[in-house]
DNA sequence: TTGTAGGCGTTATCAG
DNA sequence: CTGATAACGCCTACAA
């Protein structure tokens, strides 16, 4: 019992092989008739046609590559069920590439991926949307490319995108709503530009509202557990204390947390923390953080949309990005500005 | 500037195209001298061979395929790192196929995806690794197979897992060793073999110790957040509390300490938490949190070789489970069996 | 140890 | 609208 091929199936639905091509690819003129008879034979014979044999032939593989060098987990997940979704809906496989930004195969991999699976096209999540030299390489072989949240050379290609800059304005905006004059920032990593454009929001809101931008209450960070709480723990023995800290991750923002915790500083009492949900994370275990929720998810779906409707064709989509306050909304108890917490 | 291909590659290295298929093929007899002129072709060509045309030409496709119905991005994640690596080394693609165990398409959109990618072998993780249509189709199809975690059926394929029973034993007497005499048990998902054979280990543990099962100390969950909350909420309200509290994933026992501290019990000063770590959730978020370890990428790793080294063979591992207690480790103030902590 | 012929299952081209 | 026939790039058999 070996597999059917197109062959078999002209045979049973007793017509050439090229009307079962026809009719498998929708293609036009093709009467209801033979369409029917071949769809039947489909049925009957459970035909399904030899991707590989497809893509030697012709000019599609029908195949996508989701090229990523992240290391969050719930980041991952979310864009693959999203590029995975679209992609079954189309018919198309999605495969799956980690990379290593800093490995200097990195452009050979990816050549590689391309050249053997002969990819129909690519998406790529940060921080590897903004390795110049895979660019470049991707560009050489003129494949379809959409990029997540890329932090250069932003017409190059199509991509998808939320307002960084927006969000991290909007969050300290409201932060400073609630009464905080002193709002410490953890920062991400270096490699993702996200990381700086949350600082420039961050900025754009202090200013509008007045307030001096002090460099001492911006601390780096990873995007990690570890180095939001090391922030934390920075800030808070500041001789004059932030009253309020936004995280640049979620993650970061649960590390904040954890030290303030461990420091006996009461939250939200003494101190409001807030986050940025890159990750889902805090839908499921901190479900009581302030955080603007990024949709990766729906991320994934619109860099899908972008690589199988418009191919080629360089399109943009930017995404809304939303500001959650879960729990406890209670501001901190408002002191003068400059006060450090009791 | 169209791919190179292996006639190019037998030109510019002055041989015939067998011979170049024999050095990418690694197969033998052959001299040193081609198989050096042949190298050098590829290398200056960046030859990489058409993964299409070998899987039709040959027997052969180089993917396998890593099906799963499972929500939890860390496990999905973790096992993708370790299968993706293996299959790498080996430079075979891995194809991620999510699924949905109810859904009446399953076993079609399995025998679909072997049929089209023409797939070497197949991992399958829980609760998929139970559907015995689905395992019937991969039978008939006579593909290689390995489960990760399989509850039935335990002969029929290969196999990778750790011991549940053993290790929910371990974490119970360890829970019993600091003193507990009332721990509550929140279950795990009934799809989940690995639920039932925790709930056994718990049991065993008890038993040994000369404890007498309460039923009413069992509480089922999900694998979530939320259920390991609630299960939480019934079991510190009884009449008798329990003193400890062991949730069968950490997702469940940081439900738990949201619900333990939401109803100001402390931890673990009145309440000792445990959780099981399918995950690594707990190494990110909560690094205190006593858990057993259970190294999902490890039985990627295995699962991988398995399929890669044994193919038909039906082989089985088993993979040791850690189990760590962080942070804290002071066990709860000693009381007396069956009195309520204060 | 090396080379030649044929075919894998589909799509593309070009006649009917 | 429908049908022959030649690719597609590689591997398997067989021959030298």
């Amino acid at each position: 019992m070996t597999r059917a091929t197109i062959k078999d199936v002209s045979r049973v639905a007793g017509v050439s092989i090229k009307t079962v091509s026809r009719v498998l690819n929708k293609e036009r003129y093709v009467s209801d008739d033979m369409r029917q008879k071949v769809e039947e034979a489909v049925a009957r014979l459970n035909y399904h046609p030899s991707l590989a044999a497809r893509t030697l032939a012709g000019r599609r593989s029908f195949q996508i590559g989701l090229i990523h060098d992240n290391p969050s987990p719930y980041y991952i997940f979310n864009m693959q069920a999203g590029v995975g979704q679209r992609c079954r809906e189309a018919n198309f496989r999605m495969i799956i590439q980690p990379c290593d930004i800093n490995s200097p195969g990195l452009v050979d991999d990816i050549g590689a991926l391309i050249d053997q699976a002969q990819l129909d096209g690519i998406i790529m999540t940060p921080p590897v949307t903004d390795v110049g030299t895979a660019l470049a390489e991707l560009f050489r072989r003129k494949i379809p490319v959409v990029r997540v949240q890329p932090g250069t050379d932003l017409t190059a290609t199509s991509a998808v995108y939320i307002d960084n800059v927006q969000a991290a304005d909007d969050m300290t905006a409201y932060l400073i709503s609630l009464g905080h004059r002193r709002i410490g920032l953890v920062t991400g990593h270096a490699n993702y530009f996200a990381s700086g454009q949350r600082l420039t929001g961050y900025r754009q809101a202090l200013q509008r509202a007045g307030i001096g931008f002090d460099a001492a209450l911006v601390f780096p960070g990873q995007f990690d557990f570890q180095s939001g709480a090391a922030a934390a723990e920075a800030l808070l023995a500041l001789p004059e204390p932030p009253t309020s800290i936004f995280a640049s991750s979620d993650e970061m923002a649960a590390g904040v947390l954890a030290a303030a915790h461990r420091m006996g500083v009461s939250v939200p009492g003494q101190l409001s923390v807030a986050g940025f949900d890159d990750t889902d994370l805090a839908q499921v275990v901190w479900p009581s953080l302030t955080t603007i929720r990024q949709p990766i998810r729906d991320l994934g779906y619109a860099a899908a949309d972008l690589l199988l409707e418009f191919g080629e064709t360089i399109e943009r989509r930017q995404l809304p990005h939303e500001l959650i306050v879960r729990g406890s909304t209670a501001p901190p108890r408002p002191m003068a500005p400059g006060s450090s917490p009791g």
